[in-house]
DNA sequence: GCGTACGTTTTGATCGTTCAAATCCGCTCT
DNA sequence: AGAGCGGATTTGAACGATCAAAACGTACGC
């Protein structure tokens, strides 16, 4: 409470308006160059003098104006993140992503601004809008599909910009992705581990670069794990929801010769599949292991707790904003990628 | 493709600096001020010369710097939202609400900026400094406790904010909040005229406002549906999430007259119940009526698909946009509190 | 022909900050 | 005493825009 006091209340000097340099400046019978200076380069200023405008501005509660400072510095000190439209359908990393970006931002100095594009205007219009206005200093990209017209866009135009995930485009630009393969891998290994032998996939549609990286993971762990060859029958794929985690446990524990354990391409495919085999009595946990991806929130509420694949948010938010902040900064090394490993949470699903 | 161009492309002069007013005033022998009238107020400027200026705007690509002209207005044009922390445990609904406030905000000529306290810092600081630097013209609140000490503190600084949901401090304030009791109530009714009548509640513990409003609509709705009083044995609490659903669930179905339909506080606590019925062999939908609360994602891809009360978020946001920018352009009227009604998605599940 | 009015355009000042260069001051050295 | 020096501080200009007031024409009425 008490700490609050400094900053901006106690507007003994007119509630009106927010003390300037000049109102420091004066309360301190200096210039206003040396009010600067005891905020930005303090050691250039003479210690006495130092604590008597450090006193006139604690006791104004003055605060450098942010706009006059950009507006002087030519940056924003703002990152762009264009945020998801409803129709994806409600993406239960969004919380956490934008936390870590937030937070990773807040680090360096700089905030997260939230757009979309008005409906006139495409996609690729709303970004140039905000840097031709010089609104912010880069962007942030996610969900970019193969082919996302905006990343060659701002690439051409050296705007800063880094994407979580990676597409195919050939032009060079930075970006930070999980890798999804090794964490199926690991997912695959830690119920062999177990003593499963026949381990299944349910995953997404082919053709979406995130979802056949997690289905060359089962391969992967499959081999790693010398448990032979991969059964073809075991990987079954279809649209995100627990709808097919249902229907695909269900074919799958029809077969002659059914899985013991089944990783999903997301949670809510094993929401699903949990489902599915408490209907048909088989005990996830037990009889059944189960494994999620992306360990959203209710992973740790199911029944039994799901074990999942977390992805390390935390750590690529940090990255993200330290390329992003490097190529702000005019660093403009060889833009690079970065691949983070997600993390097995276990629980008893598994 | 073509329409970008005007944007910000063909830098024919220099590709370093964005263009000034004062590079269109020389392209078009005008002065800056005619060039900044033809952008603000074309009707005070000849037709002729606005055309003329207008060419040299379109062959430039000139756009009005965001950061001077905020200096100028002193007003950023930005709403503060801070994120909610990680611990909070991921909210289904983050997605959709950012959306609406962002659309909103566009709509309006404002951005949404998303912030975080520092960990040294308490909430209070956080949102100080946004203020004091003039980062930001106002906030949107949310999660706000009982008692938040946002609210009292923004509100005597007279800060302009705008609160999601209602708290019960005694400061005026405006907010927007969606009528759980309705919602609940609009649930209940919807299953009475499909002929239950015995209709349970699974809600939170008792002490929140949100999920106390919720269990009210469960007597309300009972009652306007002429069942009665409603039975204490019906109403079952617990922490949000699958598990309390399903625990509910399996307490509901064995009493000794036990409902035929469920209204729930949450689409988690809903999944939980789908769950713990199929173990019992109780057939959703058909068997047991089930309506969740906040028509998460999800719920359109559960078994059976879950009939669900969906905020109105789009309009929330609107809502809360509105009278946040009234606010901020000094119409300081009465604070005043907007509640919406929530509507009732039937699906399968009911 | 001259004062006035009006429509259009330009000039000056300002928003709050920082950079760059100039000035001030006390001190040493010759 | 005057030049030289270096640390501390101040002044001038700029960032890019807008507001307010002045200036400029041109046309009109008397």
């Amino acid at each position: 409470m008490a700490r609050h006091g400094r900053l901006i209340t106690s507007p003994r000097h007119g509630a009106g308006r927010a003390p300037t340099v000049n109102d420091v400046a004066e309360a301190a019978a200096v210039s206003r160059q040396t009010v600067s200076n005891v905020v930005n380069s303090p050691e250039r200023v003479h210690p006495q003098t130092r604590a008597r405008v450090q006193a006139a501005i604690d006791d104004l509660g003055y605060r450098p104006n942010r706009m006059a400072r950009n507006l002087q510095a030519r940056a924003s000190r703002l990152v762009g993140y264009r945020i998801p439209g409803g129709s994806s359908g409600g993406n239960p990393l969004l919380d956490r992503f934008l936390h870590a970006l937030t937070e990773a931002a807040r680090a360096d100095g700089y905030h997260l601004l939230l757009f979309t594009p008005d409906d006139e205007r495409d996609e690729v219009d709303a970004h140039a809008d905000l840097v031709a206005t010089g609104t912010v200093d880069g962007f942030v990209l996610s969900e970019t599909d193969y082919g996302d017209s905006r990343v060659s866009w701002l690439s051409e135009r050296g705007v800063p910009f880094v994407v979580f995930g990676r597409t195919n485009i050939d032009v060079p630009y930075s970006w930070v992705d999980v890798d999804g393969r090794t964490g199926v891998a690991s997912a695959v290994a830690h119920l062999a581990a177990r003593g499963h032998r026949r381990i299944a996939f349910i995953g997404w549609p082919e053709g979406s670069a995130t979802g056949d990286r997690r289905a060359e993971g089962w391969v992967t762990g499959l081999t790693d794990a010398g448990l032979g060859a991969p059964d073809p029958a075991l990987c079954v794929r279809g649209e995100d929801g627990p709808r097919t985690g249902a229907e695909a446990l269900d074919h799958l524990l029809r077969l002659a010769d059914p899985p013991t354990a089944v990783v999903t391409a997301s949670d809510l495919i094993a929401i699903g599949a949990l489902a599915a085999a408490r209907t048909r009595g088989v005990e996830a946990g037990a009889a059944l292991g189960v494994v999620g991806f992306d360990d959203s929130p209710v992973a740790p509420h199911l029944l039994p707790p799901l074990t999942s694949i977390r992805q390390p948010l935390e750590q690529v938010g940090r990255t993200i904003v330290g390329l992003l902040t490097a190529r702000i900064a005019g660093a403009a090394p060889d833009p690079d990628g970065v691949l983070l490993t997600p993390e097995l949470v276990v629980r008893q699903s598994s």
